[in-house]
DNA sequence: CGGCGCGTTGAAATCACTCAAGGCACGTGG
DNA sequence: CCACGTGCCTTGAGTGATTTCAACGCGCCG
């Protein structure tokens, strides 16, 4: 519940959003070139520490994000310390948008993370100036609509394999968009894996064991794993092997 | 699976937005006394039979509705039959916000229902006539965004007496949205309690007879509760008698 | 009257949790 | 270079909240 140590790089210049390379994958691609420059001028790019917490739930909601590097976890938290993970958010993840006056959530880097900070009145002016933005906005909230009802799937009637078949592939998914790279680099620890789907770091252990020791899948490390028979995966994940299983 | 059985009551009619007595809760607030006639003009009126599925997830989505009156279920279904419902919409719900290209979920009315239809192309119409309406869509999907993430929280973290006891005091909320009547009407079954909230039917009644010996609410019958001990419910629901619980 | 949908309650089973111990990798300091 | 501490992960054993299975009650309606 500490301060919001966010750390400023550069003042926005001009032309910093020409170089971007995540401005397609992002919100920004509603604003085409000619009005790079007024979007250079109303993003800030801030750079936060792994670790540091950067948005509390409940503070009043005057900045958006918009990630360029890094992974961030977005969460909630009960007064005994419970947590429930909402979304990880990679790079062109639009981070603010769950808010009526306060943000919905809180959100903390688990890697270095490097964004664009835009302020709401900002923005605003952005939305005023290219209506594309906010047909853009709108669509991006109701996809990640979408996300939280797939998830509340997940969480309301998914069996522990099931919870983890999904992460596993969705989240490889999210990172790895065009191809079927079946390598999945995992930044965030079990405990976070855990929180977010509902259950406990032992379990999520124990569940990776067994996908493993099924040759399911294979991890080279803690934090990246290689999805070794992802339709199987797929299928359990949509609860299509839930009797007749194969051990 | 079936059919998609909308009943068409009467055509759309100049006019029948004036009298309508849900505006004000609803999208619909966006649009001015002036702009009623063309409002009027683009939303059909349908009325939906109790057991009616009217929106398939997977489905295009192709028309948005807003509900006027009655009770809608949105759910989400697993190949083997478990469900989860994501959502219950009381009049001045907008249904079909979750949506990319198809609908993200299934609606099915639990009370007879009379509802507002407006075809994609009718709503881009008027967002350009209204521009206030595409802001109003963006705050409420965000609105909806935050609420999906405390269903989350709901879901993953929460027992089975805090679940309820969320449940009550939330539906209560948005039914007696002002003033602190303490009696709440449940349209839904506990079979549909129970999809909401991540549990089973036995668990959801076996609940509400233990909340009901502590006399912390009253049933008048089965669609039909007093909240008894509110802040005890408020109190449980944000896990605040975690451990040091009083029985 | 009998059937059906819905809700309640009891008893047994189970999946995931809790508690506990130990391993491994990494960084720090002696 | 190695001892040590720490954070994170894994594994085992026992527990428990919720589910599953089963029976029954009640109101409604043909």
């Amino acid at each position: 519940m500490g301060a919001r140590p966010v750390i400023l790089v550069e003042e926005a210049r001009r032309e910093h959003c020409h170089k971007c390379d995540v401005r397609q994958k992002s919100v920004c691609r509603a604003i085409d070139d000619a009005g790079l420059a007024k979007l250079s001028a109303a993003a800030v790019i801030v750079d936060v520490k792994k670790g540091e917490t950067f948005m509390m739930e409940g503070d009043p909601a005057i900045d958006f994000f918009n990630v360029t590097h890094g992974t961030v976890k977005l969460f909630k938290l009960m007064h005994d310390g419970r947590q429930q993970v909402v979304g990880f958010a990679g790079a062109g993840y639009l981070l603010g948008l769950a808010v009526s006056k306060a943000y919905a959530s809180s959100a903390i880097a688990i890697e270095p993370v490097r964004m664009c900070r835009f302020s709401r009145t900002k923005l605003r002016t952005l939305m005023d100036d290219f209506p594309r933005l906010e047909a853009l906005l709108l669509e991006i909230a109701c996809d990640e609509l979408a996300a939280a009802q797939e998830q509340m799937l997940l969480l309301g009637r998914k069996s522990a394999q099931e919870r983890l078949a999904s992460f596993l592939v969705s989240w490889g998914a999210i990172t790895n968009p065009c191809a079927h790279g079946d390598r999945v680099a995992l930044p965030m620890t079990r405990g976070e894996i855990a929180d977010y789907l509902g259950l406990t770091i032992e379990t999520v252990s124990r569940t990776f064991s067994k996908f493993k020791a099924e040759k399911r899948i294979q991890t080279l490390s803690n934090d990246e794993v290689i999805l070794l028979d992802r339709a199987w995966l797929e299928n359990l994940a949509e609860g299509a092997m839930a009797s007749p299983s194969l051990a």
